[in-house]
DNA sequence: TTTCTACTCCCCAGAAATAGCGAGGCCGGA
DNA sequence: TCCGGCCTCGCTATTTCTGGGGAGTAGAAA
């Protein structure tokens, strides 16, 4: 039995972020790096995170609105598979300011970051980062890759679970022909297009269309087609 | 060296359709069971899929439109974590009637899903079904669980490796007050809502919304916002 | 059987969005 | 220095959407 399973055990019966954090400070010491770090944003633009940077860093961070910023949020965003900091585009003015800065808070020079995406928008970042050459690093990551990923995958879950438990995860279900009209005007199709794609008149597509934003609890028809695409009932 | 890493070596050098394919096959000889497959939906809504089942079934799966049927596609898009169909919602009539017909067709009575989220909307399913005992498939995902979540992992990096040779991933730059006034529309704020509490007037706004517009290609605002969503440059 | 949901169609008045036109100031890169 | 992008504001006319109100069918569930 490696530490690692135990701490993959020790992250399976997580109930709470204290717990989360807790685990990742046990993989700080078990890798013997700088920091470790799991955030996300959850089903309702929610920020959550724990790791083990500390306050007066995640304070700036937020302060100076970073998230805006950083290229490592940036490029998990466009991404799927870990990310190695180096790979990513450093080139602006800001990026190079912020990376700077976030050194001097202790953040390391060297990072990997795992995107992850679940359902309703939800979406995770599990971060490791330290200060150490990029040889040793690539050599970490690629003994490391593995074992990582599905750490972060333990990180996720238990963050859902956490979420299920807030969110009982009421997903309004539309008809049929409530879908079909929030696809197509996802898609950019006006009511009289959707209408006559869908072989009704537009009186009836705007039924459904109203019907659906009462659903989903939508101000207006983009509200609706928005929030239809980030809980992931449709797909454009 | 397992016969596991050498396929995730071949994975790794998939460049095709018919690689993945092939590889679908190769982890069926290696796990002794009825049917991998890998399938996805890509950021333009196009299908695509590799797998061992019979053309027979995919056409029927297709001609009935089971996708909209399937508890197995509903509950992975719910999810993040691997699914096992057991745990799934079998009780509407459609649904088992689906799955007596799977069964006729040689797709297993036990099955095994990955969910997983890629940018743009991407959404894949990575499944292993196979005939045999509740015991026996207990202990047959306990054992493999990781590894096939690295597998799955390996599918979908090379299925958007692949996309991205397609689509160049020409993701259009808002600006930041363009970002906002996407946000806001898609937190169902009106124009003038929207312009006040971006401390503008609303003809400035428009602007804003109309530039956003013509850089993301869009018809009209609730395309815009849906483009937005979909290739992730916003988060409601 | 009754009830419920989904689907289809219709009218109207007011609110909102769209498509054009225009203007000026600010900042950063070529 | 000039060009381009970004941010801000203004006008008009037309089209589209919104929020109410109806009403009837079919099929499935209770």
């Amino acid at each position: 039995m490696s530490k690692l399973e135990d701490m993959q055990n020790l992250l399976n019966r997580a109930t709470a972020l204290e717990e989360l954090q807790r685990v990742t400070e046990h993989l700080r010491e078990h890798y013997q790096v700088n920091h470790v770090v799991y955030h996300w944003v959850n089903s309702v633009g929610e920020r959550f995170g724990c790791g083990t940077y500390t306050t007066d860093w995640i304070d700036r961070y937020l302060e100076k609105d970073y998230l805006h910023i950083d290229p490592v949020i940036h490029g998990c965003f466009q991404r799927f598979n870990p990310v190695d900091w180096k790979s990513l585009d450093w080139s602006s003015k800001p990026a190079r300011a912020f990376m700077k800065e976030a050194i001097e808070f202790g953040v390391g020079t060297q990072g990997y970051t795992i995107p992850m995406r679940g359902p309703n928008g939800q979406f995770a970042l599990f971060t490791m980062n330290h200060t150490c050459s990029d040889e040793d690093w690539a050599a970490f990551i690629d003994k490391q890759q593995r074992d990582l990923i599905l750490v972060a995958h333990g990180f996720n879950q238990r963050a859902l679970a956490m979420e299920e438990g807030v969110f009982p995860l009421a997903t309004p279900s539309l008809s049929p022909r409530e879908l079909s009209a929030m696809t197509l005007l996802a898609k950019g199709k006006s009511r009289a297009q959707a209408a006559d794609e869908m072989s009704i008149s537009e009186h009836t597509l705007r039924v459904y269309i109203e019907s659906a934003r009462h659903k989903l609890g939508a101000m207006n028809t983009t509200h609706a087609v928005a929030r239809s695409l980030a809980i992931g009932i449709i797909v454009v």
